[in-house]
DNA sequence: GCTTTCGCTGTTAGCGGTAACATAGCCTGT
DNA sequence: ACAGGCTATGTTACCGCTAACAGCGAAAGC
């Protein structure tokens, strides 16, 4: 059996290799390749040369453990799948780049022990900073976020006390604002469409303040609907079709996304049913996709984008 | 001033910490943290029980160090905000759990040269593998890749060289096949919809491969139109609209993505144009999103959560 | 001319863990 | 009773890099 010649027994390389390369100290390598330091032109260009000719990768590991140093963000949220933290990651994104920090994203799926663990595997790493979804979390892990040291921030709800600081909306006075709004415009019998994820907590807020506020107009909530997973879309024609016959005298569906909200839209304009005459419709986010929509449905906007920057402009 | 009492000058913790604690040495602590080797009970538990009223969390910067092992595996992905690639991350992280492996995702916006710096910043973690979208890449960080010996995983595409492996899908072959059933279907006057992305290197194979099956069948694009950035659903009705005003006979529009083909379908549908009937639609991908719309739009499914497992299982 | 300053480079000692090996009891078999 | 084999724990030597400081020749100050 034939090994290939050129197999070099490569260990990888190490600033070492650089500094024998280039004929200098490993330390002025160092030097040159963190821009530290005052370091000749001529050595610098041998160092570069060197390290380029090589195709040296420092490592981060030893350096950061030496320095003490980590120029990672953690930012653990609960779900990539609708384009809401996607969104936030891109603001976050924006600030970052440039700052020499890099976010590292964990996903949690709405659960409270993943989190959890999450964290702790994130922590564990030293990063400079975290930036987390949410004021609810398990007291493992809060006990973390104090004893972390670093700048903590939780993002897109402030009803409730933060770690350290938080960025974001109020969603039990979203909820609030929403339901005044549809009274306002004369609605009554109001019905609500949502997930059913115990851990949403930015959800039952909203749903929580919508319906305190349609109390203290002497009104409640005619009919409800829940569902989980699934096309969002699909869900929302499916969840408004079922509510609508088995409560055909609805004025107006409360959304908990613009998702399900954009389902029931064209579930009703496909219907013939005059929106928003006879029946209103409103959801939550505000995301971009509704722009493509043959008829606007009533939103608000979560700033998904700007949480992002300023979590990341309190980091950075 | 003053200060507050409790403010321990605490700095963070270390094995040694625990190991005075618990009066056991530090190698034994860290036995017990990572469940290896041989620890009597009641010593694991006096350690355990240490660790958590500390509060102890990990240095795995120390040790990957010392170990030489690292949990992460990196992913490079182009983009965020559109449904594919945080879908590859579920199938990613999905197969990755349970390993004990841990996804980095890094995002580069289709820039080659971002994705080199993202690829640098992350190699320098060394991680145990690397995910990443697409074949083409800088020479840098061809090079990078080469050099790293670790497993590299390059997804989404086939239709070229793989530095290590790759997991895809054939984009020319997908634009072709797509052309043969159009054209089996009766269709002959065909425009195309797409991204003006110069770097989105399988949205242009699968354009080439779209036209290379209609030449062969003695046909070619009747006409054309290309957006970039905006609410791709908005863009679909916006280009639909422009492209039939100019070309009113076309039979057939292919997108090169479902959210444009289905802010197309919309705009079809309101301004009562008969699909398939007079006009023929297409889009790419195979996205949840079809599934609530009022009328199905024909696409190809790129396997997307499929492609993210099928990358994990190989770095795993 | 001789100290002082300055620019550049090298040396030393860790950072907080873990691999590998050493050691100390304690059984077990004979 | 003692070699040999366990099991449970400790010791030592790094991992690859950087902070802090030391050194040294040349330019500058007086």
């Amino acid at each position: 059996m034939t090994r290939p010649i050129a197999s070099a027994p490569r260990r990888t390389l190490t600033l070492r290799d650089v500094s024998e390369a280039s004929g200098v100290s490993e330390m002025t390598v160092s030097r040159v390749l963190r821009n530290r330091g005052d370091v000749s032109d001529a050595t610098r260009e041998r160092v570069l040369e060197a390290a380029r000719a090589l195709g040296y990768v420092p490592n981060k590991i030893a350096g950061a453990l030496a320095s003490q140093r980590v120029n990672l963000v953690a930012v653990i949220i609960p779900s990539l799948s609708n384009m809401v933290f996607p969104e936030v990651m891109t603001g976050v994104s924006e600030v970052l780049d440039g700052t020499g920090l890099q976010p590292v994203v964990g996903v949690t799926n709405y659960s409270p022990k993943r989190e959890e663990e999450v964290l702790y595997e994130m922590l564990s790493w030293r990063p400079s900073g975290v930036i987390l979804a949410g004021l609810e979390h398990t007291s493992a892990a809060q006990a973390m976020l104090k004893n972390a040291d670093i700048p903590i921030v939780e993002i897109m709800d402030v009803d409730g006390m933060a770690v350290d600081s938080a960025v974001g909306i109020s969603h039990r006075r979203a909820g609030r604002q929403m339901a005044e709004a549809i009274i306002a415009a004369g609605y009554r019998r109001i019905g609500f469409l949502g997930t059913m994820m115990p851990h949403d907590h930015r959800a039952r807020k909203r749903l929580e303040g919508f319906e305190e506020a349609l109390h203290k107009a002497g009104l409640s909530l005619a009919d409800r609907e829940f569902y989980s997973g699934g096309s969002a879309l699909l869900k929302g024609r499916e969840m408004t079709a079922a509510i609508l016959k088995r409560s055909p005298d609805l004025d107006f569906l409360y959304y908990s996304n613009d998702m399900i909200g954009a389902g029931g839209l064209l579930y009703c304009l496909h219907e013939g049913i005059d929106v928003p005459g006879k029946l209103g419709l409103a959801g939550f986010n505000g995301v971009e996709l509704l722009d493509g929509l043959p008829r606007r449905l009533a939103t608000m906007d979560a700033c998904r984008l700007q949480i992002g920057r300023i979590a990341a402009e309190i980091i950075a």
